[in-house]
DNA sequence: CGCCGATTTGAAATTTATCAAAGTTTGTGG
DNA sequence: CCACAAACTTTGATAAATTTCAAATCGGCG
């Protein structure tokens, strides 16, 4: 194992804010992001934790907060009357979530901690006050926006129109994408704290059945997934599968 | 059949931008959203029209506008490897498309014309400054791409977790509720130029098995759709099959 | 040690896709 | 206005994929 499996991966850090490759675009976004780190910073109010399992944002619950993640992975996702979940998307340490609420009121469905995480608790009006007086701000979170949109994309894509097989692969391209970002080393191997029943949830496959695709890529000598750690054994065949292009997260 | 077929349902209007029903956070959006309305009125450079089936956005062109959709439906979607369409939205008369091209260039997708279409063009350098002048003109684009992702959201959950039938019904009545915050009329029933072929698409199914869907659904009693009109028979049953609640279209 | 959650495997049942073909509608050119 | 072609809808039969159900294993943890 090339990695230690019990090395401190969930640092605190803002990759996704903080780091991004150049754009075509150039400057433009760069300076708004860099500009904006500090003012979100400053908008922190407070660091909160919370326990693997619980729940930062509820449906039903008002809630007037934002979070910057700073250690740990947490999700969003949907209970079904079914009683089915659908998971939306994983955040990672430098994720700014919970920022639909800033706008629409009781839309950001649920947002749980996968593991054990720390936040910067952000309050919504505090941050739409700002976003009022600071444009590069708003920009900046606009920016945001449309990224998030084109990962949630991206999972539509994913879940309507690719097998299994190729979906799985799809799904931890792109997690190594989102986190290589801030650590260029995680790119294809990195550490996963999620169970195979999360995963199924966001794919839209059983457990049971996810199970078998990821026994069938390690078949294929294309990657592995266990005790928490991922790795992108053979990037070509996996891209290759995936038909994966990460210009959408930039 | 209580509505004409032939009625000119696609006129010219506005309606996802400029109506809306009062939100949790009030004035505030109404007031970016109307005055907003004559900001990008002012910002069209002129009125295009596409024919039905041609492109507005294809991934490889580097195209510089966004459009305010003034009548006729379109689409945005994604083409993969293994030949099949993902259909990641449908777009009314009053939406704005392509704005994420905005801030993060290729990543709209491609973008088709469903019917023939008018739409006025909207120069992207012109609205990125407007925005950056305008700060409740930037405000109404967060809301709309906060929108935007919630929709994409509930189209995850309907492939991922929903089975057919209710992600079907799931469909029509979002449709419904989306086209009825301008023309409350078109609640229960409405016109409908999509093909079935395109909505399988947009739902992750076969034209095959969507068509079985469609006959189940008429048996139920709960729902029909041919001749380019839909009539949901039962509001209540579709809504329990669908598990569906608005309040994420507002 | 025993429990609990997560993973793994097998077998059967169900759902959905694929293939094929017949109707039907729509649009176009003569 | 008709004839024809193309696209869309509908149905049946069959094949393939996926879920469901059941059970065994594994590992961590009190």
């Amino acid at each position: 194992m090339p990695h230690d499996p019990f090395s401190p991966a969930h640092q605190f850090n803002h990759c996704s804010l903080s780091t991004n490759k150049s754009m075509g675009r150039p400057a433009l976004h760069m300076d708004c992001l860099t500009k904006t780190m500090g003012v979100l910073d400053a908008l922190v109010m407070r660091k909160r934790v919370f326990t693997k399992g619980s729940d930062l944002i509820h449906e039903d619950q008002q809630g007037q907060n934002a979070y910057l993640l700073q250690s740990g992975w947490s999700c969003s996702y949907a209970l079904l009357r079914n009683g089915t979940r659908q998971i939306i998307n994983f955040h990672v340490p430098g994720d700014l979530i919970g920022i639909r609420r800033l706008l629409i009121p009781d839309v950001d469905g649920n947002l749980c901690a996968v593991t054990r995480i720390e936040v910067g608790e952000i309050d919504i009006e505090s941050l739409l006050a700002a976003l009022r007086s600071n444009n590069c701000l708003a920009m900046a979170i606009l920016w945001l926006a449309f990224r998030d949109e084109a990962i949630v994309s991206q999972h539509l894509v994913d879940v309507g129109r690719r097998r299994p097989v190729n979906r799985a692969a799809h799904f931890f391209l792109e997690l190594g994408s989102r986190l290589s970002i801030a650590h260029p080393d995680m790119k294809t191997a990195y550490e996963c704290p999620l169970t195979q029943s999360l995963i199924a949830d966001a794919l839209g496959l059983t457990a049971v059945h996810f199970n078998r695709v990821l026994r069938h890529l390690r078949e294929l000598n294309a990657m592995t997934f266990h005790d928490g750690w991922v790795e992108l054994l053979d990037f070509d065949k996996l891209e290759h599968l995936a038909d994966f292009d990460a210009s959408y997260l930039q």
